[in-house]
DNA sequence: CGCGGCCATCATGATCGGTGATGACAGTGA
DNA sequence: TCACTGTCATCACCGATCATGATGGCCGCG
């Protein structure tokens, strides 16, 4: 095991030609560098130059002491140079919607924090409206939801369709108002669900309301109604229904993943990668 | 710069996955290691491991690092075992036939000590038959020179042609006893000269007698005579004569390195490789 | 023959590093 | 629930290591 500081002091010594020249130019005492290499040769049991009162030259084994060197040099370089940036380290406050709980998002955060295990993560889920309105107060850092209608803002991850979804057999009584299950406002999809519904003439009642997607997969399962959702975000055991045409098409949806009004940096910067990188897999490509 | 030590610390860890273990394994004490890894998390300013209480784990960046810790202990294992192998260090009592004084020898001596600062080199220059006689005797370790008549050791190097050589346009009278520059005894080529002229029934006389190669070629370049001398080795600005055919044919000659009776170990068996790596160096190949 | 530049060596004071003891923590089994 | 065990972190200690400045030997130069 030869220690790295002797191996630079040697190096400098046979490009230099001088001890005290390489001592200049590692910012040391010629003694010390006399010492570093003095030292090295007992490590290696050989003699590495000759030192020659008036002059410095490598033996045989310094030339091969040289080569050595160097490599176990470039490595520790190669190294150094990688951590040499400053690490990812501080806290994010992160909010995801309710529509990615059941997605591999908590894959992609848990290999975030494996890979910044210095960075707290604070994860907050909720309706896409609630969080975007966090995020502008500045109670939040990121965003992952739905595009709101009114905000321009995010970074487009995909672009989706609404679709009416329920139970496996559910078909709506043309001739009974729509029974919806809806988050709560503020939720996107609710308000768009209802547009369409009003615009197409279409009588409904809201058969029920649950802030969490738990909640209207439960009540979608029991067959209380039809509930709006993104096609690529379907719940496992639940399907589009069959003729989405019986009911008004409820357009497109955007997913966006937002960062405020500045551009992120640090961890939140860090994490809005994780989530690009890892995009694909939060929907399940059709 | 990283501590080697630190670094095979650290790999000990990943490796056996708890630094209790790590500690068994490089013989220190688990709170060493714990150092050691402390020390390397704040020279890369990076959590290296995760330590849930009774498991340890790579972060992503201690991931980067086990690469850099690899690479660059590899690097100074290859150098150490490079230079684990004992040094060659010592004496050589080197014995060297005339023959060679004016060949490349002295450059392959000269590289064998920059190879070899450590080694003590003593050259002996002499006639083949007395450098034999010291080998024999253990004054000698090694010895470059013709083969004698009654010895069969050594390694061969090279066999040769001896010829009669002289001044550039000298020519010996057949009327006349031939005139023979020779050294003294016990030397092999004299013997060998004065067998051949015998075998004829050609007369000769002795015109020259020196100890120094510088000698004998001083008088054939006087004219003074001829010389007996292997072909490969003759001296710059003497030529073998014209018409060999004149004077008797006198066998050829073999060139050895003999190393006393035992096979040579140490500082002699590194200067007998040295010597017949550089072999070619040492005749004209014609 | 003194001078200056070179490297080796030495004593010294500060720093570093391994150690053992101790503490915090969590999983285990009675 | 509680003692026990095994984990890792932390700390004070002391001996080893290290960089330093001073000194000395050496050699070439003027």
């Amino acid at each position: 095991m030869f220690d790295p500081v002797q191996l630079r002091s040697f190096l400098a010594v046979a490009q230099t030609g001088g001890f005290t020249r390489a001592a200049e130019r590692l910012g040391l005492r010629q003694s010390t560098v006399s010492q570093h290499v003095r030292r090295l040769e007992a490590a290696a049991d050989r003699q590495l130059f000759v030192r020659d009162t008036h002059s410095v030259r490598l033996t045989g084994e310094g030339e091969a002491m040289l080569g050595f060197a160097r490599s176990i040099l470039r490595a520790h370089e190669q190294a150094a140079g990688y951590f040499a940036q400053t690490p990812v380290r501080g806290r994010v406050r992160f909010g995801a919607s309710e529509d990615f709980v059941l997605t591999e998002l908590p894959q992609i955060l848990r290999a975030f924090r494996h890979d910044h295990p210095q960075v707290d993560l604070e994860l907050t889920v909720g309706l896409s409206g609630v969080l975007h309105q966090q995020l502008a107060d500045g109670r939040l850092d990121l965003v992952l939801g739905k595009r709101p209608a009114d905000d321009a803002d995010g970074r487009l991850l995909w672009r989706d369709q609404l679709v009416w979804i329920g139970a496996e057999d559910f078909r709506p009584d043309p001739t009974q108002p729509v029974p919806l299950i809806v988050y709560p406002p503020p939720s996107i999809t609710r308000a768009r669900a209802l547009e369409a519904l009003d615009r197409a003439g279409r009588p409904w009642r809201i058969a029920c309301t649950s802030g969490s997607l738990s909640g209207v997969r439960a009540a979608a399962l029991a067959g209380l109604g039809v509930l709006a959702h993104a096609r690529s975000l379907v719940p496992p055991s639940l399907r589009p229904l069959a003729r989405q045409e019986e009911l008004p098409d409820l357009g497109g949806a955007e997913f966006v993943l937002s960062t405020g009004r500045a551009t992120a940096r640090g961890p939140a910067r860090a994490l809005a990668d994780a989530v690009i990188a890892g995009g694909d897999r939060l929907h399940r490509a059709r």
